[in-house]
DNA sequence: CTGAGTACGTGATCTTCGTCACAGGGCGCT
DNA sequence: AGCGCCCTGTGACGAAGATCACGTACTCAG
């Protein structure tokens, strides 16, 4: 098979080697050969929109390799950046069960490899495979468990610099780096995007950060960043 | 039976005459005698709490009569109003079905019928039945939906006065007076409480009304508003 | 009737951030 | 190298709204 955009694209879900630890692929074999039959095994550049908050459900996107940047926006063109998906997540789920239109935007932010199903056949595969159907559940309420931290901490944690805080912490939990002394990570986004995400604007990103490398609390290293000081900024996560 | 807290119990799902229009109760007979069999109809007086945000989760609740507050709540006690459940719904449903804590907490407004139904055999009923698995996709997905409209109302619309003209217009469209040149609609909660759903402060509120008020757009009669200019209201509910 | 408790109304300040404006810095492209 | 583009850093300013502090009005119990 050809590998466009860079990708190893991964031939079948029966073989993948993803399968474990992900919720959606972990099915017995006679659903996953159902699955099989009605998947769509697609490539996509980075840059690339999947779907756009509005739009009719046309099935879901099952996300193989990359990751994929999930946002809404609002008229006047503000955006606020949800989450960042990676691999094993199932886009656009909620919308195809329901019927709804599409509650936000995916946009592709590496090459991905993505599984489509369109939506008449997934509700098929769902009522003919009780065990999937209780999987999407689990997913749905996982969805909807993130959804409720974001709207804890867009409602409730008032200052700029604990919901900043809070995402550090997040994403140094995420690379496992959480139990070192001084964990590091990359910083693959912008201070835009960053804001974007902490609903925030971009120089008040920047001053933020500013503002704990002074404190010593953090240290950049180009692109990568130390957390020196994991209690204070645990503080700050908790106190504004 | 009794009839506690001014209560008419409602004696069993099959009967039950709100059946048609909720999602959960439309069932095929042979699931809902299943579960009849598993539920404990329970009475709660007004000010019960059902559940605490954090707590594993017992189980979940079907609201058939009564209003429900959902919130989150911070550490230092500001507190975020996400709904105001109305009977039909199902409570706690996704903590239940993904065995992680209650994401928030639910405490009546009203004197409330709820059925309970034990985590367990709530997992054994869905695993047997799964028309119901897939009513429990479709609901999740329906809160999921709340919830990133929220999360855009909160991360978004960013002027006070415009997320208090969104809630009035959600509210007098629930009323089925939306279509009415001068909807009218009980203010069932304090100044205090509706702060609390849109994110603001008590007095912001209180101006906001005051102002309004001024402007012609709305009017009291004791506790019943009147949407004088449904059009200015929408405009503030888009542009701020 | 009276006092307590609770909800509402309103002014005066004080913070936080958003916005505008501009300056430097890294990086690829021709 | 030289140019343009995008990201970052920083100052100045203003607006929105949180908070504090108080006064008023209504309700309910004794």
């Amino acid at each position: 098979m050809l590998s466009p955009y860079g990708l190893d694209i991964i031939e079948s879900c029966l073989t993948c080697k993803m399968r474990v630890d992900r919720i959606f692929c972990d099915l017995p074999t006679s659903a996953l050969q159902a699955f099989e039959s009605i998947k769509y095994a697609t490539a996509y550049p980075k840059g690339a929109v999947l779907f756009v908050e509005g739009q009719a459900p046309r099935g879901i996107f099952v996300l193989c390799k990359g990751r994929v940047k999930l946002s809404i926006c609002a008229s006047d063109g503000k955006t606020l950046i949800l989450k960042i998906a990676e691999p094993g997540e199932v886009l656009g789920l909620s919308a195809t069960v329901s019927g709804k239109a599409y509650e936000l935007t995916a946009e592709t932010i590496d090459p991905c490899q993505v599984n489509f199903v369109k939506r008449d056949d997934f509700l098929r595969f769902l009522k003919e495979h009780s065990d999937a159907c209780f999987k999407v559940a689990e997913q749905l309420s996982e969805k909807y468990n993130v959804a409720c931290h974001e709207v804890r901490s867009l409602g409730l944690s008032h200052s700029a610099g604990e919901k900043l805080a809070k995402l550090l912490l997040e994403w140094s939990s995420k690379n496992g780096e959480a139990q070192k002394q001084e964990p590091r990570l990359k910083l693959a986004l912008t201070h835009e995007e960053i804001a974007q995400m902490i609903g925030t604007s971009r120089e008040t990103v920047t001053r933020l950060f500013a503002d704990l490398k002074k404190r010593q609390i953090l240290q950049t290293k180009g692109s990568t960043l130390v957390i020196r000081n994991k209690a204070a900024l645990r503080s700050l996560a908790t106190t504004g």
